[in-house]
DNA sequence: CAGAAAGGCTAGGATATCCGAGTATCGGTC
DNA sequence: GACCGATACTCGGATATCCTAGCCTTTCTG
């Protein structure tokens, strides 16, 4: 579950943080509660998570990239292909194939014409361990068990147009 | 800016993932799209407004405690409230304001009443930072500059939903 | 009123992410 | 065929976040 040590506050922290954004007529409120929103969203979801793939040892990064993996047509990718596709930077994709080689997940392999290249291969025990992951992660709705169908569609609707805008494809 | 080492993928990721889990059978793919889709937009977020922050000299989390100071009755809150508030660990309090007090933005004061307590007060500085700080992110609407007012909108109703039903108020 | 329980904060350890810099390799150019 | 820019990856440093554990103080309890 996400960070909770305290009860419930006895109001919405982010509609309080409007009305004093607001009233100290500083601009740009509306664009103040997404982006606080967004961040705590995702703070919430990560904890869940997280907590939900600890039986499988792994976390929502090591996931994703096992998941890639998993899907591609050899079961390898070279380390800036996954960067690329998980949008995360290089030394990210380092460290993340270093943890699921330590436990066997992945193998790093030459890749054949290209000595500069790092292939990650995904094991035999990594695809087992992704298969049992993807099942925890279902169960649990990927911590955002809070949502609708139709509230899971809108988000991922509204946040398609900023990746788009972003550069992220095109 | 986003972390943007290449051109655009051809494709959205986002979605390929999506075909790719269920064409493998694999359960909640809604689900996981909305997941992917936050890490994203919270990432290009923070990206954006970390950057618009620096030359403030402020990273996001320093500026939202900084800020919660800004508008607090006294300029001052005790360490564990401001956890409650922004929804952080005690350590994460612990760390932001040790950053803040280091430039002089915040200062620490005993609690007159509660030896255990220690509060957190804003300076002078504090404030004319928190105020420049302010600006800087209205003028890269939080990082969230593709989106319109519909949908910055439609994200914070999704997502209360998410927050309220982790547990933030009531 | 003394001891136990609870509250408030910080130190140390772990993970993930980014950036800058360094090493090795590939390719195109003159 | 040698050189230099572009590529591919990794190392070290920085920040933020969490957790566990510990210290001190306050409050409750018998």
């Amino acid at each position: 579950m996400a960070y909770h040590p305290n009860v419930p506050l006895p109001f919405d922290p982010v509609a309080e943080a409007r009305r004093n954004w607001v009233a100290s007529g500083w601009a740009g409120a509306d664009a103040m509660v997404a982006a606080t929103s967004i961040a705590r969203a995702h703070q919430i979801m990560l904890a869940r998570i997280d907590k939900a793939l600890g039986p499988c040892g792994l976390t929502f990064s090591r996931f994703e990239a096992l998941a890639l993996l998993f899907f591609s047509r050899r079961g390898a990718l070279p380390m800036g292909k996954i960067g690329d596709r998980l949008q995360v930077h290089p030394t990210s994709v380092t460290n993340t194939i270093d943890r699921l080689e330590e436990d066997g997940l992945v193998r790093r392999t030459p890749h054949p014409g290209d000595r500069r290249t790092v292939l990650a291969e995904i094991t035999p025990a990594g695809r087992r361990v992704a298969r049992r992951a993807s099942a925890a992660l279902a169960e649990v709705e990927f911590g955002l068990s809070g949502l609708s169908a139709e509230g899971l569609a809108r988000l991922d609707e509204a946040i398609r147009i900023l990746r788009r805008e972003a550069g992220d494809f095109e």
